[in-house]
DNA sequence: TATGAATGAGGCTTCATTCAT
DNA sequence: AATGAATGAAGCCTCATTCAT
């Protein structure tokens, strides 16, 4: 039993993980079902005895990602604790572009960038991604204005959806220029940004 | 002659202007010719009469928008000249996205984003549609500077980086949270952060 | 497990015995995928499950050809014993041709005549299929010369070379002029030839 | 007007040898018109104003070759007024495929390959340029046995078709092996089996 | 004579999915 | 859980031809 839904797991996993990447080099509408099979070795019936879909696959990629954010597991994901947690969740995308030659944006922002109407569901499971990331940024500038370290006068949703908007700016113009000239010079900004409302 | 080259023109132009349309709508890769050629109302044949292939199409399409930019026949791109023109650049993209209801992105961002290794010639087309932004923003900034309205310390590229990635951000958010709130609030933190570089 | 392969094999067996045909009657380049899904009774995707281009399925269906011969059940491949069935092997050609009203020439030939420079694999095929004809007729001209019925000045393989040539340029004529009188009377100034080198 | 005319034989003209060489190079079926405008550089229009189909233009380029044949201008086909131009005859074909490095076979072998019979006109064409290379052939016998060096048991015209039948052959053996060697050796054997029967 | 726009059918291939085993 | 056969629509592109100028 064990052994057997482990095996399970393990397929399904393969399938998300090769999804996960291919979706991110390449977005989802240019990612076909059957690549996904190649690159993940499984077979085609395996494929829709996991996933309903080619959206429902997708939708799994983002559970996905949401689990190992909740598990601690996403390098790009960690509680900001302090400024210095800050810069680091700016330079942890850069790094991550950089590590892909800067061919990359962020996988979300890709994903995201080719939902439409009819990709309701995605779209929501975007968002709550996006949602999340921004708790974690507004959690960290509500503690810093409670120790009377940022001014009162500062919105902590607003500077948690900059710092997001930009870092997806950023990386989406890295890779136009697939350069990681610009992607550094505009985190520097928006950081000096979010500093001036610090005291 | 002139006949001809209009007749010719008319329907070159029909379906890149259904394909720009279409590839700010739903990405590149979720265009297919068929579409475009339907929406265009012409024919098969006359598709690959003028674009050698899809990329080709891609290439046109951006092509024309660069002869708009040039042209001054693009909404979203008019030389700034002051203040109130750089507001103006960041609030005519919120307004063409609202227009849209929050649907879709930066038609650029959109074509940007979906760009892979393969797709040099169009990640270089791109490129030159944000130069040309940019140039056109830093050239503002220069300005600036020269009459000592902008501090000696800033970087004129830089800012002008900063301006169009927090613009592509702040529009891929939008279109994710199919609302206007953060881009509005992205777009006034960013023009509030270069405020601070003008005395 | 059996029935799944079997179904399986029917299918590509219906596919490859329809294009071979199709081949045969127009040659490879005026046969489409789909004229051969028709014929075989089979739909486009099964097609492409089978055979990963239409360039797959010529080096198929000349695997098959080759398999035919090697398991004896083609009716022009036979082994050559005598002088009788070297007369047969001659012959069986020109009634294969004749079975089809003389508008077809040799399978292999039709195949050949249209292989390119890009056609590097078919060409590769091809040339097995005739260098184990040769080998075949081959083999007789050197046990006769073995037991002392050929000239020992007589070269096996050109001899063998001489018959393949020969039967080819014969059918081809033959198609041509949509007559089996020049064929027959080429077949036999081929064989009055090599009877010379015979005691 | 002579100008106009001249002019207009030599769009004519360009289109039937790129067509020819076309052909040649990978068969009528794999031809295209749009392939052979381009590499005549005409405008389309001008083709279909010389040529009313496809087939009309491989039914051009036969009769090309038969007033070459006739005019004496095409280096294949010569009066054969002695053994020494029969043997040329045989070897003319060679150095043809020779330079084309093996790669191509004869030229209306090719064609002749790819009729089918749907294309009654080209085939009877072949025929015709065939049958004209016959009583060439067939004339020498004819006169070799008046002279007496022609054994009196010989069939001229059976001794023709053998030759042209053979040439096509080995150069049919010659692109598929893409090597000059059976062929010379085919060619000398049939030159041999000629040979016999002459006195 | 010449140019090239227009047309629509078709060629080759992949896609997304379902089904049978 | 796993395999891979089957299906048909669709995707990208070329073909052969006609038409307008």
């Amino acid at each position: 039993m064990r052994a057997r839904s482990e095996k399970g797991e393990k397929t399904r996993l393969r399938i998300v993980r090769a999804a996960g990447d291919l979706f991110h080099a390449q977005g989802v509408a240019a990612t076909s079902p059957d690549q996904v099979i190649e690159v993940s070795e499984t077979g085609k019936g395996q494929f829709y005895h996991y996933f309903k879909s080619k959206e429902g696959l997708v939708h799994a990629v983002l559970q996905n990602y949401l689990e190992e954010i909740h598990a601690g597991n996403n390098p790009a994901y960690f509680e900001i604790r302090g400024w210095k947690d800050l810069e680091r969740f700016f330079f942890v995308h850069l790094e991550l572009q950089k590590s892909f030659n800067m061919t990359r944006g962020c996988p979300f922002g890709t994903i995201g960038n080719g939902v439409t109407e009819k990709d309701e569901l995605v779209r929501q499971d975007l968002n709550l991604i996006f949602e999340i990331m921004k708790s974690n940024l507004a959690a960290f500038f509500i503690k810093e204005k409670a120790v009377g370290r940022l001014s009162k006068e500062a919105d902590e949703d607003e500077l948690a959806d900059f710092c997001i908007a930009t870092v997806q700016g950023a990386m989406l113009m890295g890779k136009v220029k697939r350069s990681s000239r610009t992607v550094e010079s505009t985190i520097r900004a928006a950081l000096g940004h979010i500093k001036r409302h610090f005291v």
